[in-house]
DNA sequence: CGATCAATTTGACACTGTAAAGTTAATCTT
DNA sequence: AAGATTAACTTTACAGTGTCAAATTGATCG
C-alpha cells in the first residue's frame, strides 16, 4: 500500500487521466472520450491508464465518482442559497439538481446513462454516489410518513427532477428558449409541493 | 427513386441489419452493436451497411425509430387494455411506458440516451417518434387547461414516468425485488393522480 | 445483346482497447 | 553503499472498430 503521494515518474498520473478525461467529455461529449486520448493529454503513453484503472470502464467510473463529488455541491449549494424550510430544501435540491444537469450534461450522462441506467442509491461502495444519495434522503425525510419506507417520496422526487432534467436537456416541450423559472420547471415544483400532502403508496 | 421492393442481391438488407442490430442491442447492450457484426449476422461483407445507412450513427436512428413503433404499440395497447377514463389513461399510458422499458430497455437507450438526453418532441420528420408524442399529447389534452399550453402538462407526465422507469431499470430504492404494483410506482402514480388538480404553472 | 447503374465486395487506413514483455526509476534489504 | 525488488511506465503487437476508394457483381434498360 502506498500512500497516494507523489509517485515515480509523473506527479498524479491517475488525478491528470482524470480530469483530461473530464475535459474531453465536456468539449466533446462521450464519444470523444478514450483513453489512448487521456494518456496524450497526460503526455504518458497510450497503455499507462491500465495501470490506474480497470480499463476504459475503470476511468469511467472514476470520472462518474469526480461527478458525484461536483453534483452534491450542487445540491448543498441550492441548499443553502435558499429558504430553510423543509419544502424549500425539497425544492433547492431539485434546482441544483436542474443546474448540474445543464452544466455538465457530459457527467450527468456518465454518472446515470452508461453503467446501467439509473444508478443512485448506496448500494456500492461508492463514497461520492453514497454522499449524494444521503443529501436527497435527509432532504425527503421530514417528508416520509412515520414508519413508512423512505425510498417512496425518494423515487417520486427522484423520478420528477431526473426525468425533468433530462426533458430539459433535450430541448423538448418549449424548455429550449425559454429561462428555467418559466418552463415547465414550475409546473414540475408544483407536483414537488404535492409530495406527502397524501398517503404516498 | 426505387420502390424499395425487393432489390438485387440481398432481399431487404436494410431492414435484416436493423432487426440484426436490435437482437445485438438486446442481447449484449449497447456496447455489443456494431455496423461490421451487423453486417456479419445479415450475411454480408463489412462495408455493405454504409449504402444503408449513414454510418453507425444512421444504423442507430433506424433501430431507435423501430423503437418508437413498439412503444408506440405498448401505449396503445396499454390504453386499450385499461379503463375509459380520461384519468385511467393517462394512467395506462405510464404503465405501457414502463413496460416498454422494462422489456426493451436497449431500446430505450438507444431512443433516448444517446442521440440527446431526452428527444420526443415531434420537432423532427421522424414518423414514429412524432406518433408515440401524439399518444402522449391525447392523453394528456383533457388535463390541460383552457389557452394554457399542453406543454407544461407534458414535460409532468414525461418527467414522472421517464425518470422512474430509468430508476425502475437500475434497480434502485428498491424496485429490483418488489412487483411493479408496490414498489414506488404507486406513488408515482399518485401524484400523476394530481395532475391538472390545481393551477399548473 | 450490350450498356448502364445500383448493390455489394475487396482492400486499405486510422483509430480504438488490451495484453505481454521490456525498461526505467524509486524503494527496500542487508 | 550496493544489489535486489518492485512500482510506474514504455514499447510492441494484435484484434476489433468505422470509413473511405476502387473493383466487382448482377439486374435492368435500350
Amino acid at each position: 500500500m502506498t500512500t497516494a503521494k507523489t509517485r515515480h515518474h509523473h506527479g498524479d498520473l491517475k488525478r491528470a487521466l482524470i480530469r483530461a478525461g473530464i475535459d474531453l467529455l465536456e468539449e466533446g461529449g462521450l464519444e470523444a472520450l478514450s483513453l489512448r486520448k487521456c494518456a496524450a493529454r497526460a503526455g504518458v503513453s497510450h497503455a499507462a491508464p491500465a495501470h490506474h484503472f480497470a480499463g476504459l470502464p475503470g476511468l469511467i467510473t472514476a470520472i462518474a465518482e469526480e461527478g458525484f463529488d461536483i453534483f452534491s455541491k450542487y445540491m448543498t449549494e441550492a441548499i443553502d442559497a435558499g429558504e430553510q424550510t423543509d419544502r424549500a430544501r425539497l425544492r433547492s435540491i431539485c434546482r441544483g439538481y436542474l443546474q448540474f444537469g445543464l452544466g455538465h450534461s457530459g457527467l450527468l450522462k456518465v454518472m446515470f446513462g452508461e453503467h446501467g441506467l439509473g444508478v443512485h442509491a448506496p448500494r456500492s461502495d461508492n463514497r461520492e454516489e453514497a454522499e449524494a444519495y444521503l443529501i436527497l434522503r435527509s432532504v425527503c425525510a421530514p417528508f416520509v410518513p412515520e414508519g413508512e419506507d423512505p425510498h417512496i417520496v425518494e423515487a417520486q422526487v427522484w423520478s420528477l427532477i431526473h426525468g425533468f432534467t433530462l426533458l430539459y436537456l433535450g430541448g423538448e416541450f418549449g424548455c429550449t428558449d425559454a429561462p428555467i423559472e418559466d418552463s415547465p420547471f414550475e409546473a414540475v415544483m408544483a407536483l414537488i409541493d404535492r409530495i406527502g400532502t397524501q398517503a404516498t403508496g
